[in-house]
DNA sequence: TTGTAAGCGTTATCAG
DNA sequence: CTGATAACGCTTACAA
């Protein structure tokens, strides 16, 4: 059996307050003391249980990760830097897959399912606004909301500025000279946050080159999947009067529609231009490259990360919003270099 | 402050023994009193706490999941179907990185670091062959090794049949009709039992074909990473005598193989043939699509949870090894249909 | 500086 | 079938 605290003070001939503060580097212990419970620690190959401690402490010294999907590729990058940053701060991660279940998100979202089990949540989710704003913000558990939703000052707030971002990209499309610009990924239903502000970029960007928006050119997308991108994209190209170039709302559609485009018998991107959003990795090594809008992954995990520690440590400050920056990368699905 | 089971026994007027019953679902418990607490449960909004229960009764319900990196795309998906796998099991999920840091796999492996913390672990790690024969198998934590191991009896496996993959690949180059058939991802270190074992397939098969096997034809990749495989086929297209097919020992270092051959301006599969082993989603989209191994990560990985169930369940079980079945999928880029 | 003892919220043993 | 009550292993007042 595995020694415990009291093993060792019996064994070090001390009390198990001097153990367990040696244990904890805390109080002032003296020299020799700390010596004897050392060793005996050794001796014993003691170590701390964590679930008694967190049963006292009240920590836990776990985090939640709450995605869609960990095999979509912008969030297995997500986690990873998550992962890490986490463990700097002395956290490890477990995941969750919400699997575009509503329900399942509601219920990880209103803690049902989280009692005691996390000193904190990342929450990335697709979750509507509706939803949101119907949580209780009674919930006592420490909650950073990453990527895009709106900032309604109940919770902090990790996310990049999509109007701006979905704005940027098809500029990009419009300064290569394009004039006939799709975009992917809208949702059927109309109270994802998410999408809609990329909708309201993309419409923005069109107003401001002086270009109408046609309806048909603003697919829906349930998932953000290869597939979906492959489909929509399909459904453009059999248009009477179809686009010369795509803003997908992720990477992954983006593939999904480059590889369209071509079994389409056309080519990307002299017939069709396709810009994506996420900077994956994988559209670093596509033929052609893709364009995208990049989001800087690295630098929403460390923030996230950092907010939810400083929110544990103190649970009565105010939601702070981060907006992480963003770039548009020219590759070669826009014409531009590899 | 949330309601304890006192709170419950208190406010039901029953004795705590009574709620535990209910709340377990154990027992028999009377009409009347189950009903009673069920109203107070209700009314106190109770719910138990899972720290509580795991310190009385040794289980956490957690799985920790132990791969190099989460987003290379292969355990991305296999995480996926693990985390899915495990909660139908009643098990959540955590992941931990290794990050090609041998310490920290022997951390992670001998469980310095999950003391109490995990009922059972899935390993899928690059291990040497040497850390694990060093391995005190006295380790009480139920551990199932995913991927690709020698089976030593000691451990639950849940592997594939990596020589005869290996085999099966370049073989399926050989059909084709290449003759000069190259390989990527063999280890510097040549400790390593996967890539080990993926190299004798590839040499069987060569020599099953009666061809030689050409040292300068092997490279090494550090890493399963898209820029590892770029960078080795780069060096092998600048050999004097250039190989007209090349078989990765993943996927991802195909894509990488792929996009270098066309970066040196010759085309896949025209010029050189390359096939990948994982199957992942990407090489169903890419151009040209990526012929590959295909691995039946489902079947993996409820497998693999199915064992670690059963082992957590009965420790005291003699060790089994399952053989996942795998296929080649002939796609474009060794000549075969999308 | 160190020792004693009271919980943290459960489950499980033992009576009744 | 139900009620007290003792652990599970740790942290932390409170004393000494």
């Amino acid at each position: 059996m595995a020694a415990t605290l009291r093993d060792v003070a019996e064994h070090a001939q001390v009390s198990v307050r001097t153990v367990s503060n040696v244990v904890s580097g805390y109080a002032h212990v003296s020299d020799r003391m700390r010596h004897r419970v050392l060793t005996a620690i050794e001796e014993l190959d003691y170590r701390p249980n964590p679930v008694a401690r967190t049963l006292r402490t009240g920590r836990t010294g776990v985090l939640a990760l709450v995605v869609p999907e960990i095999d979509l590729p912008y969030f297995a990058e997500l986690a990873r830097e998550i992962i890490n940053a986490a463990a700097e701060h002395g956290y490890r991660v477990m995941v969750d897959q919400t699997g575009h279940d509503h329900e399942r998100e509601r219920e990880l979202l209103t803690g049902a399912d989280r009692t005691m089990l996390f000193d904190g949540v990342l929450f990335s989710p697709l979750v509507t606004r509706a939803e949101l704003l119907e949580m209780q913000p009674s919930t006592t558990m420490p909650l950073v909301l990453l990527g895009e939703h709106e900032f309604d000052g109940r919770y902090d707030h990790v996310a990049i500025d999509n109007v701006q971002a979905a704005a940027d990209a098809v500029a990009h499309l419009l300064a290569r000279g394009r004039t006939r610009v799709a975009a992917i990924g809208a949702q059927p239903d109309e109270s994802y946050a998410t999408p809609q502000q990329r909708t309201t970029g993309y419409e923005r960007a069109l107003r401001v080159a002086g270009l109408a928006v046609e309806p048909a050119l603003l697919r829906p997308a349930a998932h953000y999947r290869r597939a979906d991108g492959y489909r929509a994209t399909t459904e453009l190209l059999a248009l009477a009067d179809p686009p010369d170039a795509i803003f997908c709302y992720s990477d992954l559609l983006a593939m999904g529609a480059i590889r369209a485009v071509f079994d389409a018998g056309l080519r990307v991107p002299e017939d069709v231009a396709v810009i994506g959003i996420d900077d994956i990795e994988e559209g670093r090594y596509s033929r052609p490259t893709l364009s995208t809008v990049s989001l800087d992954t690295p630098y929403i995990a460390r923030e996230a990360v950092a907010r939810i520690a400083a929110r544990i440590g103190e649970p009565d400050t105010p939601a702070v919003e981060v907006t992480a920056p963003h770039t548009v990368r020219a590759r070669e699905s826009t014409g531009g270099a590899r």
